[in-house]
RNA sequence: GGGAGCUUAGCUCAGCUGGUUCAGAGCACCUGCCUUACAAGCAGGGGGUCACUGGUUCGAACCCAGUAGUUCCCA
């Protein structure tokens, strides 16, 4: 059979993904075995596969795979989450594009859209996932808002509720006036922006004097109820008891003095806006000022403002500031940086807003979650993120958790027209409920809380509920089977972003409604950066598009592309030259693969010495190394695990395995292999294949049935890990020893431009080597030899170097340049004796001897007898020039 | 403003308990090769004041302190 000259990735994932999605080899279902789990992110559903997504997704697929094969139940469940204001957002516009407004819209009508729109384009990435190989078990597929996990949501809320964990209240919240709704604190972004430091002046009332307040907001001048200075700022202190008038809305306020400010900021004056800024809200309580919002929820000047309403908050800054100057009362104006908010999911800039909103009391459910990793029950890698969430777990916020959106899980509280509360399931328990604080209630007059809950109140059950959604009406103890096998999972794979917004909640509900954790190990992957280190966004135009990738480079390709260099909690910068790089070893497994089913098996032929020693080596070196890559995969070093498969792959068995077994040709002819060398090799190689399988499942697949007839269900996905055999250090050394001589060789070879077709004859002097003469013939074929001698004596005319501490000559007789060799060895003769001198300067140091340890010691003296060998042998060869 | 991390070759990173021949890898680079598996390759090679300053130690890339730059988190 004829086999293509490169790799085609297209052919092999086209045909594996298929068959292992019919064969049911990503399906879990409990039995004996140990499970090994992992649940994933959930993507928006409303999202498109990016390069964050490649990264993390492509971990977890390496670990789901290396699991299975070392014999676990292996389960990764996949699902989506209903993101509500992204999606909102994304069904608002795509509605206006059609010339519908929300507004225009019963609740009911906009969620059959949205419904629509979601059984049409959800779960694309999903289909994409599949493109990087990814075996999930599909048959488990959830939906964050799908009827039973929404329910959990539901019983989640009235069991914290009943628990007076869960409680309403007016409070400054972040509202987002493009999303139109209120969001977490963890949901707002700080940036950093120019502002303009404006310094308006303030009249004095029944004076021509004026106090000047720096302000970077005047547009909410028309909300200013105080000016508030500090009470040891001497500049102010006459101004005790008098009224000031705030400029357009000539609002008659007073002078209230507090700590708060600070008196070197700006003038040392503060406009206090209580409607527009958490801390004057809190000053406006303190000292009882009047709250008038300015501005309406869509961010536009609103009626009570009394000036400029209806225009928008940022146009009526600019007509403001122009205004006043044109009136006289602009000092100055300042270029400053600050930090602006804006909005996680429409990055509008985010407004501090007086509401009637939801809260969970966070501060005696976070210190179990908290425990949990301080005491390692969850790992977090890398360990810096500990620090991290120590200190966000001590200094938790209640959170926020309605959401002025209707995409999303209603919340269960119920309103009778008399302002009584009750929270529950359906509408007829509140009647039944309300009827008892309100016996007159009617039934219709019952309403149900407008507001939806925050996305994360769902996604935060999701290693719970994608098992069982029933855990929290039954509780642990009646968990499902499922839940029950399945559950702590194993490892979660997730970016640092959503520490905060997802992991440290899964692990409050987990411990909350299981007394367990979620997962005993967070695998923190860093954000995916372009080479230049920006951030991979649409704006920018600087993130590649997976598929294409994919179909450029091969799934396997990417891949590897990915993991070579993305160490856990680093930032990666991502080059295409890596999938390059990814591809390119594809295609040296692939041709690795050619030549070894290119040869010809011969009946009568005898096994080679160097084959045989090749054998001897390779199969320890295959243990010594599987032995490393274990342990990086259990330090999750993930980028360590593959480099080292790599290099075990190309280095040791293509360059040097290979090269030693692979038949010579006699008169144009390939030489048959003998079937000892034939079956160790096939048996390295379907070693190897499962090696790299978990980071290039298909071609590694694809190979596995071309090297052998394969039964139905004889795949690799499902192959045994191979198992590490204790290794004989001596041979590893030796072929390191092996290596060296053949490169010094080489060496010599492309120095004096003698082809590598020329055979050339070494003599070794050393009273050592012939005890690894077996690998003499592996050097004769590497460094094509005519002979490989031993000599008891110097070599005239001969070009010398050493290996440890043998001696070896290339005779090459008319060929030598003296003096060229003679400086040669003079620059190796100072090198050594150099390092003699810094060796017995450590030794002769009396304080070293005494404290050192006696291993370090023994080592020196080593050092210091090998080089006093050396300089001996340099001397001699320099002597006989 | 508070906190955490990072700074090692042109680039991306290892360097785990302070101790093997003046610090390792991959990529990139330079030189020579289309040698019957692979030019997506082969062989060989060059390249580093371990950010800086000081300290601890017989010994520091590694421990400590300070400085500078940088990234992230929180307010």
């Amino acid at each position: 059979m004829e086999i293509a000259k490169t790799y085609n990735p297209q052919e092999a994932e086209s045909k594996w993904y298929p068959y292992w999605t019919e064969k049911n080899f990503f399906k879990s279902t409990p039995d004996h075995r140990k499970a090994y789990t992992i649940v994933i992110p959930p993507p928006n559903v409303t999202g498109v596969l990016h390069m964050g997504h490649m990264l993390n997704n492509t971990i977890q697929d390496v670990l789901i795979r290396r699991a299975r094969m070392l014999g676990f139940n292996a389960c990764w469940v996949p699902g989506t989450d209903h993101a509500s204001i992204a999606t909102e957002a994304k069904v608002v516009k795509l509605l206006a594009d059609q010339g519908i407004k929300k507004t225009d819209l019963s609740r009911e009508d906009f969620l059959k859209h949205a419904w629509g729109w979601k059984e049409k384009y959800g779960g694309i990435i999903l289909e994409q996932l599949k493109h990087l190989g990814a075996s999930c078990d599909w048959s488990r597929t959830r939906f964050t808002m799908e009827p039973e996990l929404s329910d959990a949501v539901i019983d989640v809320f009235i069991d914290l509720y009943n628990k007076k964990k869960i409680y309403r209240g007016v409070r400054m919240v972040n509202w987002d006036p493009q999303g139109l709704t209120a969001v977490s604190d963890e949901e707002v972004i700080h940036k950093e922006a120019n502002s303009k430091l404006v310094y308006v002046k303030y009249k004095i009332e029944n004076s021509n004097e004026f106090i000047t307040v720096a302000t970077t907001r005047p547009e909410t001048i028309m909300g200013d109820t105080a000016v508030c200075v500090n009470p040891h700022d001497e500049r102010y202190t006459k101004l005790k008891g008098k009224n000031i008038i705030v400029p357009v809305v000539n609002r008659v306020v007073p002078i209230i003095f507090d700590e708060y400010v600070d008196a070197s900021f700006g003038t040392g004056a503060l406009k206090v806006t209580p409607a527009h800024d958490i801390n004057d809200f809190n000053l406006g309580q303190k000292y009882k000022l009047p709250v008038i919002d300015a501005l309406t929820q869509d961010g536009k000047i609103s009626e009570a403002a009394g000036a400029y309403v209806g225009m928008d908050r940022f146009a009526c800054r600019k007509q403001i500031i122009k205004d006043l100057q044109e009136q006289g009362l602009v000092e100055k104006i300042e270029e400053i940086k600050n930090k602006v908010g804006y909005s996680e999911r429409t990055d509008a800039v985010i407004e501090p807003r007086l509401s009637m909103q939801w809260f969970l009391k966070m501060e005696d459910m976070s210190k179990p979650a908290l425990e949990a990793v301080l005491n390692n029950d969850v790992k977090l890698i890398p360990e810096k993120f500990i620090n991290t969430y120590k200190h966000w777990m001590e200094n938790v916020h209640d959170w926020c958790i309605s959401r002025q959106l209707w995409w999303g899980q209603q919340i269960p509280a119920w309103y009778d027209d008399k302002g009584n509360t009750v929270v529950c399931k359906t509408k007829q328990e509140a009647f039944e409920k309300l009827k008892e604080q309100n016996a007159e209630v009617k039934f219709l007059d019952i309403k149900q809380d407008e507001d939806v809950l925050d996305t994360w109140f769902s996604s935060w059950l999701w290693p719970l509920t994608v098992f069982d959604p029933d855990i929290i009406k039954n509780g642990w103890e009646k968990a499902n089977a499922d839940l029950k096998y399945y559950y702590p999972t194993n490892d979660l794979v997730t970016g640092p972003d959503i520490l905060f917004f997802w992991i440290a909640r899964m692990i409050i509900a987990g411990k909350e409604y299981t007394g367990l954790k979620p997962f005993s190990n967070v695998y923190l992957t860093g954000i995916v950066r372009d080479k230049l280190g920006r951030k991979m966004s649409k704006q920018l135009g600087n993130s590649p598009d997976p598929l294409e990738l994919i179909s450029k480079y091969g799934a396997d390709g990417v891949r590897v592309g990915l993991l070579l260099s993305s160490p856990a909690g680093n930032d990666i910068l991502f080059d295409e030259s890596h999938c390059e790089q990814g591809r390119n070893f594809a295609n040296k497994v692939w041709n690795a693969f050619r030549l070894i089913q290119g040869f010809e098996m011969g009946t009568n032929v005898s096994q080679p010495e160097a084959s045989k020693t090749a054998i001897e080596w390779f199969s320890n070196r295959l243990s010594e190394q599987l032995e490393i890559i274990n342990d990086h995969y259990s330090k999750y070093r993930m980028s360590d695990a593959l480099m080292a498969t790599y290099k075990l792959v190309w280095d040791d068995f293509c360059a040097w395995y290979l090269e030693v077994i692979k038949p010579e040709f006699v008169d144009g002819k390939a030489q048959p292999i003998d079937k000892i060398t034939f079956d160790a090799t096939i048996n390295y190689l379907e070693s190897l294949l499962k090696i790299m399988h978990p980071w290039m499942p298909f071609i590694t697949e694809e190979i596995w049935h071309l090297t052998k007839e394969r039964a139905e269900m004889e795949c690799i996905i499902v192959a045994e890990w191979p198992t590490v055999n204790t290794q004989n250090k001596e041979t590893l050394q030796a072929f390191e020893v092996v290596k060296e001589v053949v490169a010094q060789v080489r060496n010599i070879r492309q120095q004096k431009n003698i082809s590598p077709k020329e055979k050339l004859e070494v003599k070794e002097r050393s009273d050592v080597g012939e005890q690894f003469s077996r690998f003499d013939s592996v050097v004769i074929k590497l460094a094509n030899l005519s002979s490989y001698s031993y000599t008891k004596d110097k070599v005239e005319g001969a070009f010398g170097f050493m290996v440890m501490n043998a001696e070896f000559f290339v005779p090459l007789t008319g060929n030598i340049n003296v003096a060229e060799e003679k400086e040669r060895l003079a620059k190796e003769l100072e090198y050594n004796k150099g390092f003699l001198r810094s060796v017995q300067i450590k030794l002769s140091n009396e304080r070293f001897v005494s404290n050192a340890k006696p291993e370090i010691i023994e080592v020196e003296r080593k050092k210091e007898s090998d080089a006093l060998n050396k300089i001996k042998a340099i001397e001699e060869q320099l002597a006989s020039l």
